[in-house]
DNA sequence: ATTCAATCTCCCGATTTTTCGGGACTGGTT
DNA sequence: AACCAGTCCCGAAAAATCGGGAGATTGAAT
């Protein structure tokens, strides 16, 4: 079986998302999973969120058609957990053989009847290069033996977080780079001459002004005059090429200047 | 030396902060290192974060008293990372060897001075059971020399990094029991993300906002008069909770609601 | 020791822009 | 009918912007 590190290597060196699902899937494979899949769990009110993985058509689309996302108790414990958990741990509330199934329930039952036996789920929180949060919900599926399932976890359960952090990871900065390129927002400025480096005080009279304040609250805050907080805020804007304070503000946290 | 796993086992047996540091520091000078801290970084505005750890009386308050936590480029950049990273590897705005120190370049000067060599840094985001979002910083301090560092992390790298995942969580698990028992259960609040929704005019407006234009500006690119853009920023601004124009746009961006 | 450049600090006056509290009319949807 | 989105107006107060100028401090380079 192949090493941790070795894993996340080959991970590293992926530089499509499609080159990343083939290499994930050969991973967990060796591990004894069936397949995979990594959704955005971060808003419960998106139908179809943003999606990677190798699970069978006919599951993703009982997923999305039964808007499971909403009601899927996996994902709603990812949202507020960062420990791998796996589904046998899941409390789901007891169907009580009467009434209405919760669709809790109905998830965990579909996914029985989809031959899923057990799933491995790992939570990822984190953040993109403007320091938005974002979480995320990946799954192994297991479909042999629940038997075999808890043998292999007891073992290598670090192990799949681990790499399954990495490949997160690594999706993202794919997904982002795609979409950079696409809008070409941030180009332009890579070059060390033409970089534009604003000091301690004027980052700080732009870190204020993005939380809202005036130049009044901030000078209080800072322990300086009013004058010298506008002095700050018109160099700011100046060596930001902005033309007015909230352009400044949006321009200095696309660029990683400040942050908020 | 201890294996990850029991490693693990052995962080998540702690229980109180004060043995969850002594276990850690036993852990990291296994590996060579000769401390170690974790604190808050959600947000650059605090003074006095949350800190757990080991470095010395003299560092912390060095640290603390010259407000480093503003101005550190680790921590700047473990709010907008997840992958663990060297001191060696962050960029310090080059000092032009004119003009003043930027508060980066003496942060990691006052580093050295304190004989830290190198360190490992380990970005961790996560959320409590309320669905809040928080970042932490926690750093591994290197005294030995530099070659032995790099010739570790090349080997050690993916170990450090799990274990500092799986401490981080144990102490922030920790500190929330012992403050609930103290203040209460407090209430969840609800998900900014999906509490608001602005119109397709107040997004306009805001978009136009954050590229720098003003409301005659806009008023002239949408074709609409420059009262009707200023009632639709206004309701966008009171929507959005913001104290003015700025902040409002900043609070769309992080919150996904415009793209600029 | 001197010079130099950058930073940080502060002030003035005039103009422009934003902010805030109202109110009012239209055209869809539910 | 009630509601929401979108449109528009008024007036007054608050805030930001602009273009100057100017003294103090600091760290590095000659």
């Amino acid at each position: 079986m192949m090493k941790v590190d070795e894993a996340v290597g080959a991970i590293e060196t992926c530089s499509s998302t499609e080159e990343l699902k083939n290499t994930l899937q050969g991973i967990i494979e060796d591990y004894g999973f069936s397949s995979f899949n990594m959704l955005d769990a971060g808003n419960p009110h998106v139908d179809v969120p943003f999606y990677i993985g190798t699970t069978p058509e006919n599951w993703v689309s009982t997923y999305i058609s039964n808007g499971f996302v909403h009601v899927d108790p996996c994902v709603a414990r990812v949202r507020r957990s960062n420990t791998p958990f796996s589904w046998g741990d899941v409390d789901v509330p007891k169907y009580e053989g009467t009434g209405r199934k919760s669709g809790a329930w109905k998830t965990m039952e579909a996914a029985q009847d989809h031959g899923f036996r057990e799933g491995f789920v790992v939570p990822f929180h984190y953040t993109d290069p403007l320091g938005r949060v974002y979480s995320s919900s990946s799954a192994f599926y297991w479909t042999d033996p629940v038997k075999k399932y808890r043998f292999l976890l007891s073992r290598k359960r670090y192990d799949l977080h681990l790499i399954m952090i990495y490949w997160a990871q690594r999706a993202i900065d794919i997904v982002a780079e795609q979409h950079r390129n696409r809008q070409g927002i941030l180009e332009a400025q890579q070059d060390p001459r033409t970089a534009i480096t604003l000091t301690d005080r004027e980052r700080d009279v732009l870190s204020w002004a993005a939380r809202g304040k005036t130049v009044a609250d901030t000078a209080g805050i800072l322990f300086i005059s009013e004058s010298t907080v506008e002095t700050h805020l018109r160099h700011a804007i100046a060596k930001l090429g902005a033309s007015n304070k909230t352009h400044g503000v949006v321009k200095a946290i696309y660029l990683g200047l400040i942050d908020v």
